[in-house]
DNA sequence: CAAGACTTTTGGTCAGGCCATATTCACGGT
DNA sequence: ACCGTGAATATGGCCTGACCAAAAGTCTTG
């Protein structure tokens, strides 16, 4: 190996190369995703895999640390590094069916904080996208768009947001998508809308108020407020329909509705 | 700098220490989050690093690829290591690593109701199980064994169940995917612990205590100020160590002021 | 005064070394 | 024969020192 010829091939490389350690990586992401190398089996040593890409071993050190990092392999001291298992997927919220009592149920709890938090911390500018989404809201509904759901989302979205922490909003993210990927959910609230109730703009406006006044107690009540009644409105539309079937069911789910509104 | 006499203290550590790399990678994301150096501005150089930290180039290398791959910093090739805009942006969670702060807060927030709600209905069965994880626990602290991390989540994850709530269930399962697929999360909570301030068996057991008492309000007190202390005790850990980075480079600085106001 | 050449700074990489841990395996006791 | 047990051995972890190439700063020169 020559610590300086490794250039002498680049004559017809004007633009610039990645960096080795990068190339390094990327063939042994390839050889990995080919199955050359299963997971849980080990991989070469890194002075051997050094002599096998022609480079030194601090630069196989750097690939074998963007592996990792990308999760791809696990570093084991004295031992070697591992191929992992399934280096795909990441949607933590699998495709486990959850009930939309139970989704708006956590939202109730969990935007109930982020609201309360964010009251602490929501910018001027913040509370005026919230107000915008507001109008669009009332513009919605006069309108007769079912699809109400944009500016609701938004406005859940940017309260989210103004927590200041990504992991909060990832998580209500999350629920939201659970929301608009489950039929089930989206047909229960479909039919809670047809029966009446709608969200009521009123409610959205009570939690801007709260954000407002930077009042994080009341933000709090005021979101869950908002949610709980969504509950309400569920059980009501999924009551009146399923009347003898799902009469023990249903009543399950307003028991534990009470239950969860006495927490609060 | 010595080769070798970094273990010399590490004679009753039985805990082991992250790699090198990631501690250094954490310092420098402290720093940075700390706002000692600006978006946009250039770090200090790779040789200049490695003195300040005391620990060789590659390693600075390694932690500096490291923070590139996280989107912290951009490496222009004999220019420097500049430090890039918001690290936050867009909605994709799943590959963006969330810090430790914005985790524990989430947890804080959403593990609090979570208890809550659990206090109103856990079962005898389940008030058992978390006794056993919380005799797990203490045995874990005794043997002295670095993963309590064991019995901890088993009496997060029995909470989280004990709400008959998939979606309040798959969530907090997601913040501790989050925070086991982190390593710099993982890092930050090891030097947390290691500096003294154990997760205490105590904290989970006021916990514990409320849920059989089926208080939901105490619950909540409880849960939240056991992870509002794993907050207190990282942030003590990390800012005595961004402390004494910055000295460092003060004192840098200050002998270079001393030298241009002598040849001045 | 501006354009080009020289020098310095900074990242990129290599080579080779020693240490600590993990794994293996032969050895000796039972 | 079986099972510890302790010495090799393999492997990752980190360090030192060096040289190259690209960028940036400095100086010379037309």
């Amino acid at each position: 190996m020559n610590g300086k010829a490794k250039h002498t091939s680049s004559a017809e490389r004007p633009a610039r190369e990645p960096r080795l350690y990068q190339q390094v990586a990327e063939k042994l992401i390839a050889l990995i995703e080919a199955h050359q190398y299963e997971a849980g089996t080990r991989l070469p040593a890194e002075r051997e895999l050094a002599a096998m890409f022609g480079v030194s071993r601090p630069t196989i050190r750097e690939a074998v640390i963007a592996l990792e990092l990308a999760h791809y392999v696990e570093v084991r001291m004295g031992s070697g590094v591992y191929v992992l298992e399934y280096k795909k997927d990441k949607s933590r919220f699998s495709d486990q069916d959850v009930g939309p009592f139970e989704l708006t149920e956590a939202r109730a709890l969990f935007e109930g904080e982020a609201a309360a938090l964010a009251a602490t911390m929501i910018t001027d500018e913040q509370l005026a996208q919230l107000a915008a989404s507001l109008d669009e809201m009332v513009e919605e509904n006069e309108n007769g768009i079912d699809s109400h759901e944009v500016a609701d989302k938004k406005f859940h979205m940017i309260i989210a947001q103004a927590t200041n922490n990504s992991a909060i909003l990832a998580t209500i993210e999350g629920l939201w998508a659970i929301r608009e990927s489950s039929m089930l959910t989206a047909s229960t609230l479909q039919k809670a809308r047809n029966s009446g109730l709608r969200p009521s703009v009123e409610q959205h406006r009570d939690v801007y108020n709260a954000l407002k006044a930077h009042d994080a107690a009341a933000a709090r009540k005021a979101m869950r407020a908002h949610l709980m009644a969504v509950i309400e409105s569920m059980l009501e539309a999924t009551e009146a329909e399923a009347v003898a079937a799902a009469r023990t069911q249903t009543s399950k789910s307003r028991d534990r509705f009470n239950l969860t509104k006495a927490i609060g």
